[in-house]
DNA sequence: TATTGTTATACTCTATAACTATA
DNA sequence: TATAGTTATAGAGTATAACAATA
């Protein structure tokens, strides 16, 4: 067991099998799911109660267009609402409706309860030690580039 | 420090961090690279010598027609050599070119050399072994689906 | 008939640029 | 002038469907 495990081999080893579990992903797509910016959206909205478009697309690392296209199919479905600031003009208040919220907290997302399941079938309890601990470093490795 | 974390709660975490890390990726484009999914079929390729088109489809995880639109880039480009099957007319051998092994082992990727950069300056060797150990867990899950 | 690969077309997610409305 | 958001357009990466060539 190496104790200072090589940089670029970690470097190498985390990007591809990241791009590898993404495709995978795609290609077993979930029945009635949103897409990942659609799931990201919603939870960072219900963990936020309010926000602005803008806002948003700052959290998610996207631009506001971007994230703009993202809500309008989100309140098109019925599962955000947007309503003007009535402090300032400018803004929009966006929120998930109440079917929004009962789609993040009850389905919990039907791709994550699909990897839980994966998760707890084929992992060991080490295993899921290990990227439990990862996914903070891995969201901490995208901040610091 | 908890034995047997919460296999949703580790989904749900592992889901937006690398959501998180692919978006950041995208904001900060590095010169030179090729795209991900080039630099998959280039490490591939390198590592397997020659293949099929259908055959690197099938272990990126991404159609036939997908593959083949990368491999015309990277062909275009001279990376990449394409010879029809002598044995199987049907079939064409890929292989990489001089000029595409020496960017795969030289350049290592301009986007592995600036991970292996932000993980050699601010992560602890533990952390480092904690990615290191999460990448083939992460490749696992995918295929778990 | 089955298999390998290609061409045509469309969709998702994102970006840049240009515009409107408000401050 | 500066800021929040929208509309228009484009590009990358992928998919499905239809096709040609070979087995």
């Amino acid at each position: 067991m190496q104790k200072e495990p090589d940089p670029l081999a970690v470097a190498a080893g985390l990007y591809v099998s990241i791009g590898l579990f993404l495709r995978q992903l795609r290609r077993s797509p979930v029945q009635g799911e949103c897409t990942p910016p659609e799931i990201s959206a919603l939870e960072r909205l219900d963990r936020a109660g309010t926000a602005t478009p803008g806002r948003l697309a700052a959290a998610e690392q996207i631009t506001p267009q971007a994230m703009g296209a993202t809500l309008g199919e989100l309140t098109r479905r019925g599962l955000v609402e947007r309503r003007p600031d009535p402090a300032d003009g400018r803004r929009v208040v966006v929120s998930l409706s109440e079917a929004g919220r009962h789609f993040v907290r009850n389905k919990r997302t039907a791709r994550t309860e699909q990897l839980a399941r994966a998760l707890a079938d084929r992992f060991t309890p080490e295993e899921l030690e290990t990227l439990r601990e990862a996914a903070p470093l891995i969201e901490r490795l995208g901040e610091s580039i």
